[in-house]
DNA sequence: GGTGGGCCTTGAGT
DNA sequence: AACTCAAGGCCCA
């Protein structure tokens, strides 16, 4: 028990889990990472992680004592070796898995992940943190917390940023995203979508659904697939992950970006999503200033990488 | 029907 | 102080 701030405390155990990777791993745009702790939301409840020896230290308002709610969010429970295990064995995923050991995927709420995602577009990620940050402030439910904690707010209801003007939502610094976030909370709070309901079609079919949404095009519905939606073998294709593939994959060809996406679909395999995370981690922070490349001493690598496509066709 | 280019807002980084 | 660029979507040729 916590003497601080009435909270109460739980250890998770998870020999294998860097919150570091996780959560700045540009998969969730509000968590603050403070001394050696990071302060975030899940739902309507405020939360302090930090990494321990075999596990995670969790902290929270007093509550019922369950934290089924957190062991969900954070995936404690999936055995990563087993998804490294469905991986195809290319230099480039080794080299990622054995750099970030314990970065993980979150499993995320869909309104909220959808929102900040149709933010994201043509954003750098300290700025979607802006604009979500003041999403929340502004319309967001209040959450119980401890004196001068982090974010204090639940991610709004679709239904709170249906309400809003679209110059309320500028005011937020969304710019030509605020009628895209506008006419989809609209769309969600008066159920002409039912977001939980896509977990039971066909990716195809649910990545349709998404599709119809403004302001969300192939990349961002497959973000919320991957991250909300349980689709583990969707494989999101950034700019990132993009310049990884090409650099890595397909070195010294020009492949279409229908290419690479067939590439990546049948590639990748059940798992595609997790294998996306790792490449885009490895892409984002894998190149220093100087610009050396990653993975380092990457001739070998490249070789055998690129060996991988082989014989895949570069046109259609 | 698929592809490529311009445009859209804003602010951080240089 | 300009200027570029950024986990894209949309519209058009």
């Amino acid at each position: 028990m916590s003497s601080a701030e009435n909270t109460v405390s739980h250890f998770l155990p998870a020999g294998d889990y860097s919150l570091d990777a996780t959560l700045s791993s540009g998969q969730v745009f509000r968590w603050r990472r403070r001394e050696e702790a990071w302060e975030g939301v899940v739902g309507n409840r405020w939360v302090r992680l930090a990494q321990t020896r075999g596990g995670l230290h969790a902290e929270a308002m007093d509550g019922d004592g369950e934290w089924q709610w957190l062991i969900g969010f954070l995936q404690v429970e999936v055995d990563l070796k087993a998804v490294q295990g469905q991986w195809p064995d290319d230099p480039p995923l080794r080299a990622a898995a054995a750099r970030w050991p314990g970065l993980r995927l979150l499993n995320q709420r869909p309104w909220e992940c959808l929102a900040s995602f149709i933010l994201s577009s043509n954003k750098q990620i300290v700025q979607i943190h802006q604009m979500v940050d003041e999403l929340c402030r502004r319309y967001g439910v209040p959450v119980r917390a401890p004196a001068g904690a982090g974010p204090a707010h639940a991610f709004p209801a679709a239904a709170s940023l249906a309400a809003c003007s679209e110059a309320d939502l500028r005011a937020c610094g969304l710019g030509f995203r605020a009628p895209y976030l506008r006419e989809t909370a609209r769309r969600v709070a008066q159920a002409e979508i039912d977001l939980d309901g896509l977990r039971r079609l066909p990716v195809q079919e649910a990545r349709r659904r998404l599709e119809g949404l403004p302001g969300v095009g192939r990349k961002i519905a497959d973000c919320v697939l991957l991250f909300a939606l349980d689709f583990s073998e969707v494989f999101p294709v950034d700019v990132w992950v993009e310049k990884a593939l090409r650099r890595w994959y397909f070195a010294g060809r020009q492949p279409t970006r229908r290419c690479l996406m067939q590439f990546a679909e049948r590639h990748f395999g059940p798992q595609g999503g997790y294998a996306q995370q790792y490449l885009f981690h490895a892409a984002r922070l894998g190149s220093d200033r100087s610009g050396n490349d990653w993975p380092a001493g990457g001739t070998a690598n490249n070789e055998l990488a690129t060996a991988v496509s082989r014989g895949f066709p570069t046109v259609q």
